[in-house]
RNA sequence: GGCCCGGUGGCUCAGUUGGUUAGAGCGCCGCCCUGUCACGGCGGAGGUCGAGGGUUCGAGUCCCUUCCGGGUCGCCA
């Protein structure tokens, strides 16, 4: 049934016709948007990744065998249309590009029928997610995803530009390498070879970068696909792509320098966006302090208050019972809020149980200057006015304040500031608010090992002024670690690596790693380390959820042609899958499957 | 693993304190229509209410279990 293209070549993109092509004769190939059929005169708009066209069919021009298939196209039918391009005679159409115009057809080739699609193949779906990805090749027809793929690709192409330009080498690292467990869980490959073995799809490439470094190619660039065996989140996927770079004879500033211009020409190019330079700078301490949070919005204020010391001594247990065990209290100031409803400020309560907090204590400055308090009771009208002056506290405020160990009410509160913010809409959705976030901790106490383990990877360089606390007090080193955040999500990040071998060394000794379980996970890029090696730096940065702020996405699925859903399967393809017996034999692998109850 | 939200024709949704034969818009199918573009007119088809069990005279609605999707905490060096 279906027609051959022979004879016929694409002359355009259905989308790109203007009306500087009036009077061209013109082959375009699409699929049928919509067919309106008037009788004597049929108009059908025309699709293809560039946008739409119309067509209009009269038998005068194309004849009784055309017009008899113009009148059977039906929806998502791949055709190819002969014609001349024409100044519309009727009305303009000002929501279409090509709204001036319309090709008036002379043939007519049906390449493909179509079944009608499960949902409609429009732009701003309101078709379950589900459906969309179990069909996604349907979903990719879709202008607003082909809009995100396409920018996603012009940003890439922007990316390797920019670095070649700035002397980078792209290197291709390998995607079957050893594990190292430490951090994330890897997706293991069974080796046919080896049985009994297994690769590791590289969670980042980071040691390679590094052996790179060690081999002079001086600074390195990668668009690099990363893996993490991880639960999803809404900008988390198993599988990602990472801009990554690595620079040899180099400091944090030399990084933060090329990145912030590498992501001002991709914002630039991508969506004429101006990022002025320098980017705003806060260092983790300060981070954590205002915002209780690594990775700030600063798109709205806020900001959180430690009143540890406003608080001391006062009649209140739960405040003062979380001081003496070393903790902290501090709160927010819910601007104009002091009438919000106990409903709702039970509900933010029951949000921050979510994040661990036993409770929050509110207080509202009522109209009268009276205070409405969960803890009044326990308060001298001293304490309060003292507690709502160091909130800066004002008629029509409303306060609230957690108590815990100090990690804990940041986390608590920097949650909640962003809640609040969401539903009184505070953020101004038009803002890109880049920010770094420097001097990071080394280390973090891990409660359930029982040690320090690395906050980035135990090959970052201590800050040089922290390097003697090593030994002393490793919890209070800070390192040569940066962030680069935007609008409140982590988009990348890096830092000066360790080069000498015998601040690794201790790196590794404080992280309770012996001599041999060091060099049984990274002897050799500790041996390449022997043989000369540069002071080094690098970073990557999150392409998915970078493509996603850029285009406003609400999850990272949206800029990814295939993603995985919440358990990490594939709707469409249904991935992860059992494999025959024959190919477990030929790698010799048994399965023990436990049986899920309870 | 925990918590929260959702699942009703192809799509998006409505469905009251449990009560006749489960509705709407869009889409789809047929016929008509020479300037439509959210085309229009006339007619029509299409539903195991995610699945299983229970309560009840009676369940889309209440209860239990389970599956699927989303958000989030844990996790993500």
């Amino acid at each position: 049934m279906a027609e051959t293209m022979k004879g016929l070549k694409r002359t355009s993109r259905c989308g790109e016709l203007t009306v500087a092509n009036v009077g061209q004769t013109v082959t375009v190939m699409g699929w049928v948007q919509k067919q309106r059929n008037k009788g004597g005169i049929i108009f059908v708009d025309m699709r293809d990744r560039a946008g739409l066209l119309q067509v209009i069919f009269e038998e005068s021009d194309c004849g009784a065998e055309s017009f008899a298939k113009a009148e059977k196209l039906r929806s998502e039918f791949v055709v190819a249309v002969v014609g001349k391009v024409e100044k519309r005679s009727g009305a303009v159409n000002e929501n279409l590009s090509t709204g001036e115009i319309e090709v008036r057809a002379t043939e007519v080739r049906i390449l493909s029928e179509a079944e009608t699609p499960p949902f409609p193949i429009e732009a701003d779906s309101k078709t379950k997610e589900e459906l969309r990805l179990k069909y996604r090749y349907l979903d990719l027809r879709r202008p607003d995803v082909q809009n995100n793929l396409i920018l996603r690709s012009k940003i890439t192409t922007t990316a390797r530009t920019f670095m070649d330009a700035e002397g980078f080498v792209e290197i291709e690292t390998p995607m079957l390498n050893k594990s190292t467990p430490e951090g994330a869980r890897d997706y293991l490959v069974p080796s046919r070879v080896h049985p009994g073995t297994f690769y590791a799809l590289p969670q980042s490439p980071q040691i390679f970068k590094q052996l790179l470094m060690c081999s002079g190619y001086d600074r390195y660039f990668q668009v690099a696909k990363c893996f993490r065996d991880e639960d999803l989140r809404a900008d988390r996927q198993p599988e990602f792509t990472q801009l990554d770079l690595e620079m040899s004879f180099v400091d944090v500033e030399d990084v933060i320098d090329v990145t912030e211009r590498m992501v001002k020409t991709i914002c630039k190019d991508a969506i004429g966006l101006d990022v002025g330079l320098p980017i705003q700078r806060m260092t983790w301490a300060e981070a954590m302090n205002r915002y209780g949070s690594d990775k700030p919005d600063t798109r709205f204020g806020m900001e959180l208050t430690d009143v540890s010391k406003v608080v001391a001594g006062c009649g209140f247990g739960v405040f003062t019972a979380a001081l003496e065990a070393g903790g902290s209290v501090r709160g927010i100031n819910v601007k104009g809020q002091a009438e919000m409803p106990r409903k709702k400020i039970d509900a933010l309560i029951e949000f921050a149980k979510g994040y661990g907090a036993k409770g929050l204590a509110y207080m509202s400055i009522m109209p009268d200057g009276t205070y409405k308090s969960s803890f009044a009771k326990f308060m001298t009208e001293e304490e309060l006015k003292a507690l709502a002056e160091a909130m800066n506290g004002e008629v029509g405020d409303l306060l609230l304040f957690a108590a815990d160990k100090t990690a804990l009410v940041w986390s608590v509160l920097g949650a909640l500031r962003i809640e609040i913010a969401k539903q009184l809409e505070m953020i101004d959705n038009d803002k890109f608010n880049f920010l770094w976030v420097t001097e990071f901790p080394l280390l973090e106490w891990d409660e359930d090992a029982n040690r320090f383990v690395a906050m980035h990877h135990p090959f970052t360089m201590p800050m040089d002024e922290d390097l003697h606390l090593l030994d002393t007090d490793p919890g209070k080193v800070r390192a040569k670690a940066y962030d680069i955040v935007l609008n409140g999500v982590e988009l990348g990040g890096g830092s000066v690596r360790i080069f000498q071998s015998d601040v690794q060394e201790k790196m590794f000794e404080v992280l309770g790693f012996t001599k041999e379980d060091a060099y049984e996970r990274f002897g050799f890029l500790l041996n390449a380390f022997k043989y000369g090696v540069p002071p080094h730096a690098g970073l990557a940065i999150g392409l998915d959820r970078f493509v996603m702020l850029l285009v406003k996405a609400d999850n990272i699925r949206e800029v990814i042609a295939f993603p995985k859903v919440k358990d990490a399967s594939c709707l469409m393809t249904e991935a992860p899958g059992v494999v025959d017996d024959i190919q477990l034999k030929d790698l010799q692998i048994a399965l023990d499957l436990q049986e899920v109850n309870e």
